[in-house]
DNA sequence: TTAAATATGTACCAATCGGTACATTTGTGA
DNA sequence: TCACAAATGTACCGATTGGTACATATTTAA
């Protein structure tokens, strides 16, 4: 066991609050003020417990990765038909841009925009291209499994559909961002949904 | 006639240069250096010029709309089948999201997202708000249109018709400029589009 | 009780931010 | 040629940025 004074913080805690500053305000937009005031803490305690702005970064978007976009994949292999699992999986996962205690949209969508800026380090950008590659690699498994079940057509590419979902995502992403309705995204979705169901015969 | 020094440099391709800084870095993420640098003037003259950074955003943003953004809207309208002139008009303006000469993605739809980081200025959320609401207007009057003409089924909502297009182009401005390759983002855009004509019973 | 270890609070650092004062240069109209 | 107007270049402003030195407070191990 290690001696010296302990922690008066929760890490966790105070993680979770810098997620949020980092979401609302993007890396560069948090400064270390907003930070600090969000997370309860000063300056010295955040560097001491994280390292610095970057590591406090990439730590919060595993976080995130972790405790809000991972639960999502649990409706894509629950006991439904494979359409309504796409359904509750873009219904969840919308859900999650438009909650009343997160900013609005994908912090992962936002951060992937933002790290072409030129302004984001490197260890920043690479998590944030890990988190976004996340979701792909769980709908494509999907598929590919759905394929050598026979509930899905094996002409269809897993990729392509994949792709397509993770596109209306982005969208709804930038749309929850400018204030678009949770009702009038989820009317989209729907749409959005429907149409590539029908148009890869999936039932 | 007024007297004194002449201009050394032409204001339409200095703003040019400013707005790509900022479709590149963001608004705040551009700084005065950065513009001054890109644009080939000092601060005095940006200042004499456009009056101060936010201005300079909203003549920027005003200046895409014209320059890059509206010319696509031609297709819209042009004489060939209605599904054809949406899939020239997706297209095209996937080709601007994907250009060399330009940052990757959408500077609307990247400007309305940073906007609601708290940290922009009233005038300048105000002007890209409004370049977000042009490209909705052209839709839904076309399809309004193409309804009274009888080209289009009346059961067909106009605006949701139009959102679901908007959704898909907010969606590739991301992939876009998450990286994804053009080749990529026409297939998904061509599908998407063939679902949704599908759907909507457009030939 | 004491030494070492860790956390906290204050007060500071150089660098950069958006913005400007002022002297200089270059032009127009009389 | 002269007075005035406008653009440019330099050099600066206060505020904020990410980050840290240092003194103090609190803990454990000896």
């Amino acid at each position: 066991m290690s001696g010296g004074r302990q922690r008066e913080f929760c890490k966790t805690q105070a993680l979770d609050a810098a997620m949020k500053v980092f979401w609302k305000k993007g890396y560069i937009g948090a400064s270390l003020s907003h930070l600090t005031e969000a997370m309860g803490i000063n300056k010295p305690s955040l560097y001491s417990a994280y390292g610095d702005k970057e590591q406090l970064f990439v730590e919060a978007v595993n976080y995130y990765l972790d405790s809000y976009a991972k639960p999502y994949t649990r409706h894509l292999f629950e006991d439904v038909p494979l359409k309504q699992r796409i359904h509750n999986y873009m219904l969840a996962v919308l859900s999650g841009q438009c909650h009343d205690d997160t900013p609005r949209g994908c912090f992962v969508s936002l951060s992937v925009t933002e790290a072409e800026s030129g302004a984001f380090p490197d260890a920043a950008a690479e998590s944030v291209r890990h988190a976004r590659d996340f979701a792909e690699k769980s709908l494509r498994k999907l598929f590919k499994q759905e394929i050598s079940k026979g509930n899905l057509d094996s002409s269809v590419d897993p990729k392509s559909l994949a792709q397509y979902l993770l596109l209306v995502l982005h969208g709804t992403a930038a749309m929850a961002r400018g204030g678009k309705s949770k009702k009038e995204l989820e009317a989209l979705v729907k749409t959005a949904v429907d149409a590539i169901c029908n148009q890869y015969g999936i039932g």
